[in-house]
DNA sequence: ATCGCATGTGGCACTCAGTGCAGAACCAGG
DNA sequence: CCTGGTTCTGCACTGAGTGCCACATGCGAT
């Protein structure tokens, strides 16, 4: 009865055919399942709350067994946080083609534009997800975890858009520092969209943090 | 012959009578209790790793029992991250009593200062707790969280030292990225300090990069 | 000195997240 | 129909963290 429902699944795989259309049929229909169990635990985090909701409930929801989850999620906090991994690619590619004389503050705002897509296209699921974040330390320090990756991948196209180093030979901090300031920018934009429940435009509100860290910028 | 132990050291806490001398005894026991605790699970951390000590080896080390534990530390990361909270703090009372005309990013750095003190004072161990930092992601993630505790009680200090609102009357981010610029910029300096393996001064790489991402600024 | 109370400690049983492994079920191609 | 590669399930296990109760301890009051 279990494995059936998977297979239910996998058969509604085969119709959705947008996006995923030239994939083969195996990928596409871990996509299906994987998209499945996000929705049933998001809905159960959202009305139950995320703490509250243990795995075993999810997958009973879901019709699969507890082992087959932690193949399609790495942790409970991926099934809400696992979107950031693919993102934080997206912003180092779109940070790798701005133009190369452009300083790196204002390349940063612009990269960060494929962030504000993502949220543009569905503000409600953000808006519920910094929600959740409010709501459980856990879910916000994996957040902020997640976001040291994308440091790793956007320090190389930061760096040659920097002055050269003042004097020292020693390591070079200023990239890093550039980045984190950026992302914590990022964060309070974020932060201050949700407290006045989305609101306010948040590339309004990521600007103006970005102008008044960092004055005179773009 | 488990209980004696912590009367031993409750004994021993009679004796280290420097800085808790006006404290009654009970309190001075459990710092004493919590201090050898604290040095034995973070010996048996840098010698065998963070996440392949468990918490019983740490109890059996210390010649105390599993559930005593929790009542020193609220989790296993709390042992390497738990001066944490007292120094958020510490930041907040020195932002507190910066001048009131100084801009929020001089002031940010200056309260920083009680972290280097703190920092100087013990480097060994500071680079021990950044180096278990590096190899654990949960520690890490759970030293951003903490840092965003520091961001809540620092806040009320910067928001007074920023010039108005430029319009909107939303909830205005502005003090809430600026703090976590400064935050971001600290810990960009931290992880240079780090991998230079402490050689060049903290305070130098932090006022490098908070130069670098505020130009102009003190 | 001793009695009672607040507090600290230990052991036990429990929940929940996450992992390793063995075997059953599935699908594709021959 | 069968065969080989893959996926699903069930089970047992570790490890962190919590609730509960009984017992030991220190301290103040009588």
């Amino acid at each position: 009865m279990r494995y059936q429902d998977a297979i239910t699944a996998r058969r509604l795989a085969a119709m959705t055919g947008d996006v995923e259309a030239g994939l083969p049929l195996r990928e596409r229909t871990r996509r299906a399942v994987r998209a499945e169990l996000l929705a049933v635990a998001m809905d159960l985090f959202t009305r139950r709350g995320y703490d509250t909701t243990t795995i075993d409930e999810i997958v009973a929801a879901a019709g699969m067994s507890r082992r087959s989850f932690f193949r399609y999620f790495t942790s409970k906090e991926d099934v809400v946080l696992g979107h950031l991994d693919s993102l934080g690619e997206e912003l180092a590619e779109a940070l790798a083609q701005r133009p190369a004389g452009e300083d790196a503050w204002t390349a940063l705002r612009r990269a960060f534009d494929v962030f504000l897509a993502h949220h543009a296209r569905d503000p409600q699921d953000a808006l519920a997800i910094r929600r959740m974040l409010d709501s459980n330390p856990d879910l916000r320090a994996r957040n902020l975890e997640k976001q040291c990756r994308w440091h790793e991948q956007l320090l190389p196209h930061v760096a040659p858009r920097l002055a050269a180093a003042p004097a020292g030979n020693g390591v070079d901090a200023r990239p890093a520092a550039m980045i984190g300031a950026a992302l914590a920018c990022l964060e309070a934009a974020n932060r201050a969209w949700k407290a006045c429940d989305g609101e306010h435009s948040l590339d309004r509100i990521l600007d103006d943090v970005m102008r008044a860290v960092r004055p005179g910028a773009f």
